[in-house]
RNA sequence: GGCGGAGUAGCUCAGUUGGUUAGAGCAGCGGAAUCAUAAUCCGCGUGUCGGGGGUUCAAAUCCCUCCUCCGCUACCA
């Protein structure tokens, strides 16, 4: 590998998560479509910088410490450590995790917030509305239902009242057309592209000034220079993504190394923060703007939408302690098409666990490995002249890295995901009908070729999967006695890079077969 | 309401410069094989391609209309 300086860098992010609550399988699922675009660059050789992170100021987290009688502080810690320990549970490769609550992060968003104001985007003046003393929220007058007597109602049913309060404003009216042409200079800014047409039509309808800082409460960080303001949620949080690479140092080698972002991978439920306010902020603080922003769309369960109230939210750390890491990442990446909502249904999840994992990929590698093992000795046997079938076998490794690489670089995860496992697919044909336990007897040489073959299509096609089942494509590179310097996606070009000779560990089963339930829901 | 997207086998979907018998994976049924985690391989679908109308020699693919679902339509995140 080399140096990383000699590589081209690679800035992924999540969207922070909001720690109010326990996180559920819906940050999961983020964390490892990200993950997945991160470690698959580093395949690639890019030197990637991979942030994630909890966004923990406003007003929900002080309600949570309220009902919970607890210190809003106390309440970040505790929820901010769950949080980070699922990035650990589900094996995320993040470089860094931030808390909005760090020094750090208060420093650099205190600098934008004055290189804004600097830039003459920011002024005083005061936000009015239909506020809800019980909700703590503003309004919209369409929002509010009404009784007999004229007074109005959230639609919590508590009371509001029309109230004044003092705010500074982001000028982002000034900003509409820098947008549109950044929208249209870069089609590439949004994806999928449905959402770039909802937000191209959002911003061309006109844009107000935004409120961006509050009074009602002090859960955030300080505006500079105005005692009683703490900033407006999003501008804290969406900081985030420069403060997790050095900012306000906009020297510092890792700053000029890492931003502007490469992606922000987030839900599709904030892509108008992150697409309209985000790069508007940036452009009056003076710095780039990032490359891309990609939004994800949600997971239902067992085709109902996740609520406490049903009750049918899934605890991730539940379902790795059921089933493992991989096989939850390798759902959420295989069965969800990266952009659309998809659904986590436990007899789904099995079938695609026992069809893909365990019964195509594991026992291929099994079924091939251990016939190297009992009959070469297990050492690489030397193939011989490569016949049509051994050479389409190895044709159709190329072609599927190259189309997943492809799709990978447009986020779409599931359709690399798929390419990989068709030559999986193939590869168990190929070895079906080539039937080397029947060479055995009459051909050994050929066996020898047919096991080669298959062997190191096994590894072309398990190095890409790192990306997805880090642990058990690990654990079948381990096998084939691949080091870890050969584990990069050049190596997976490198068609014959398996070298005869080498002696392979013995394979035991990678991937576990569940049963489906009897009650299927 | 306005703008935009979608409706294809039980499930998830592929399939638009219109043109051979509309495809894949999973699930289901039958068979083969035995190297392997009872895994694998082969075979099996009379699908109104949402309904109706139209253009065309020819439409899932173009036009019109209707139905259904979804997204966006700003300051809770």
């Amino acid at each position: 590998m080399t140096d990383k300086q000699d590589r081209e860098p690679f800035y992924v992010t999540t969207a922070i998560s909001y720690p109010n609550g326990d996180p559920h399988i819906g940050h999961a699922y983020e964390m490892i479509a990200t993950d997945a675009i991160a470690r698959w660059k580093r395949l690639e050789g890019r030197d990637v910088f991979f942030l994630t992170g909890t966004d923990e100021h406003g007003i929900k987290m002080v309600q949570t410490a309220q009902a919970q009688g607890i210190t809003v502080q106390e309440l970040a810690e505790r929820n901010a450590a769950r949080f980070k320990a699922l990035a650990g549970a589900l094996d995320i490769s993040n470089d860094d995790f931030i808390r909005t609550t760090e020094e750090r992060h208060h420093r650099s968003a205190q600098d934008l917030w004055r290189k804004m104001l600097a830039n003459g985007d920011i002024y005083q003046s005061s936000y009015e509305g239909w506020y809800s003393v019980r909700d703590e929220a503003y309004f919209d007058e369409s929002e509010l239902s009404e009784d007999g007597e004229g007074r109005k109602f959230a639609p919590s049913g508590a009371p509001v009242e029309w109230v004044v309060e003092p705010s500074y404003f982001f000028r982002l009216s000034a900003y509409q057309d820098r947008l549109l042409k950044h929208y249209e200079d870069n089609p590439d800014f949004i994806a999928p592209r449905e959402r770039r047409n909802e937000v191209m039509s959002f911003v061309k309808s006109g844009l107000q000034d935004l409120s961006i800082s509050r009074t009602t409460f002090d859960w955030g960080i300080p505006v500079p220079d105005a005692p009683g303001h703490v900033m407006y949620v999003w501008v804290d949080a969406l900081t985030n993504y420069i403060t997790g690479v050095g900012y306000p140092d906009t020297e510092s080698e890792s700053f000029r190394r890492y931003w502007p972002a490469d992606l922000h991978v987030i839900g599709k439920d904030i892509v108008r923060f992150h697409t309209v306010y985000w790069p508007a902020f940036l452009m009056s603080a003076g710095l780039a703007v990032q490359h891309r922003v990609f939004a994800h769309g949600f997971l239902t369960v067992e085709g109902k939408k996740m609520s406490k109230s049903l009750g049918n939210v899934i605890d991730p750390f539940a379902l790795i302690e059921e089933f493992g890491i991989d096989p939850v990442r390798f759902y959420c990446l295989r069965e969800v098409s990266f952009g659309q909502d998809g659904d986590f249904g436990r007899d789904k999840f099995i079938n695609r666990n026992n069809a893909d994992l365990a019964n195509d990929l594991g026992n291929l590698a099994q079924r091939s490995l251990s016939m190297i093992g009992k009959n070469c000795a297990g050492v690489v046997p030397k193939p011989g002249a490569y016949s049509e079938a051994d050479q389409a076998l190895l044709t159709l490794a190329d072609t599927a890295i190259t189309r997943a690489s492809e799709a990978m670089d447009r986020q779409l995860v599931h359709e690399a995901v798929a390419a990989l496992w068709e030559v999986v697919g193939e590869a168990n044909r190929y070895f079906a009908s080539q039937e080397p336990w029947a060479l055995k007897k009459t051909d050994f040489e050929r066996m020898g070729t047919v096991l080669y073959v298959t062997a190191e299509t096994i590894r072309r096609v398990t190095i890409p999967a790192l990306a997805f089942i880090p642990g058990s494509a690990g654990k079948i590179l381990d096998f084939l006695a691949v080091s870890d310097a050969d584990r990069l996606m050049s190596d997976a070009d490198d068609a014959g890079a398996l070298k005869p000779g080498t002696v392979l560990l013995t394979p035991e089963p990678v991937f576990q077969r569940f049963e489906r339930d009897k009650a299927g829901a």
